[in-house]
DNA sequence: CCATTTCAAATTGTCAACAATACTGAGTCT
DNA sequence: AGACTCAGTATTGTTGACAATTTGAAATGG
């Protein structure tokens, strides 16, 4: 066949090898950094460091924080350059906000239906999740703690859901990173655990409304009260209100 | 040829608000051609075309074309160039299965706590829907049909709802168009109307029921069944199966 | 000592030329 | 006629250079 091009080779192969470095690639390592805590909120992102970090030209780390800033993972400030996003109290909340009423809605589905495969991969998580939290791996469980709900909306098994949860789930890292009172709020016990249960019983009401109660209690873990002024508010900062 | 660049398109007399063409702006336009049926599935969207369309350099148009690959509104071909989208069937029920599991979510809590300038807005909404209707403007009927979906996420006050449930709908515009098996399946009749009762009312429970029949219905107006050789399967178009 | 100005370096934004690939149509052969 | 080949053309992908802007620090003056 002529021709083709075989147009991209599987998405999987990013992880090993880095044999063909795409935007896609450098937009899942950043994706992947700041769920990891690794690039604090605010952190500059320059282009020339990107390109020999990646080893790509500029177009393509171009491209990269286009999407990434598409995505609000990413600010682009004209002639400034890119900066890891730093969301505001007013968009954190908006964020919150938009995840306890889609997640719910995900968890009663996955509940409602959800393959023997995708409830073996769940538990394998959590029993991930118990294990970085006893050898007090600190940041693999802020990593699988956001990851959890990554992989709950991709046990639906619908590429949208999974889209959508984790470009919250991504924005809420860097939220607690700003916002987080203290380390240990990040990591909720074991209420994964228990969503889990409600989702292998198929009680899909129950899993919705512990969806619900978990994202409430790791939004009472920061600091998100809009009383404090809203960041560039020169007049309060001034102390002129 | 010429050109590029330097078209005369010297408005600095107004300079307040209007024609500043960034690639947000041909993205929004490329939006609302695909929500009108104005830019069929597979359409070939030539950058020179669209560079002298909005009478802009390459470079806008195409870090536009790379953010509507990204949301799935533009398929992105190597060395072929851009086409709007033609989802699937298999992406159709994708995206289908999606919103039936957030908008019902986001009706519900729209219902639940509303604010009457967003109410006053929906119902002049439906009151273009019904104008529409009757007029036999088919065009703005379909346009209306999916904006009131929009304009709903819209009333939550949450943009990132708004964002998701956007491009959703925009996506089904391309299915209707490539699915829909007659004119009038688009077109719920009263269905708006009847779930914007609920609102009004404030039956969330209601609200998400209804919206959750209003998608069903939809589908049932497509022709999604993939009993159907999946594009591209060359066994069955053969007849070799 | 602090504020302001000025200038050089660094970084980003833009453009235009070049390379690579796909498409078109005429021509050729069986 | 139909299929195939092969240039020529058109379109996309990439690179590099240049312009515009910001940054940072040295120099200047109060």
């Amino acid at each position: 066949m002529g021709t083709s091009a075989e147009p991209a080779r599987s998405r999987r192969a990013g992880r090993s090898m880095p044999d063909r470095v795409d935007e896609a690639h450098i937009v899942e390592r950043i994706y992947s950094a700041v769920m990891e805590h690794r690039l604090p909120p605010a952190q500059k992102l320059s282009e020339l460091k990107l390109c020999e970090a990646f080893g790509v030209g500029r177009m393509r780390v171009r491209r990269a924080l286009l999407l990434l800033s598409d995505q609000g993972i990413v600010e682009l400030e004209s002639n400034r350059g890119a900066f890891v996003a730093s969301p505001s109290r007013t968009e954190a909340n908006e964020i919150f906000d938009a995840r306890s009423v889609l997640e719910p809605a995900i968890a009663k589905q996955v509940a409602a239906e959800i393959s023997s495969e995708s409830l073996a991969m769940l538990k394998q998580h959590v029993l991930l999740e118990d294990e970085a939290r006893e050898s007090g791996k600190g940041a693999d469980l802020i990593r699988l703690s956001g990851e959890f709900h990554v992989k709950l909306a991709l046990a639906s098994g619908n590429s949208v859901l999974r889209r959508v949860v984790r470009e919250l789930v991504t924005r809420s890292s860097l939220i607690v990173g700003l916002y987080g009172t203290s380390n240990r709020t990040v990591c909720p016990d074991h209420e994964h655990s228990d969503m889990l249960g409600d989702i292998e019983r198929g009680d899909s009401d129950a899993a919705a409304a512990q969806m619900f109660a978990h994202l409430i209690g790791i939004r009472a873990g920061l600091d998100l009260s809009t009383t404090r002024p809203e960041e560039g508010d020169l007049k309060d900062i001034l102390g002129l209100s």
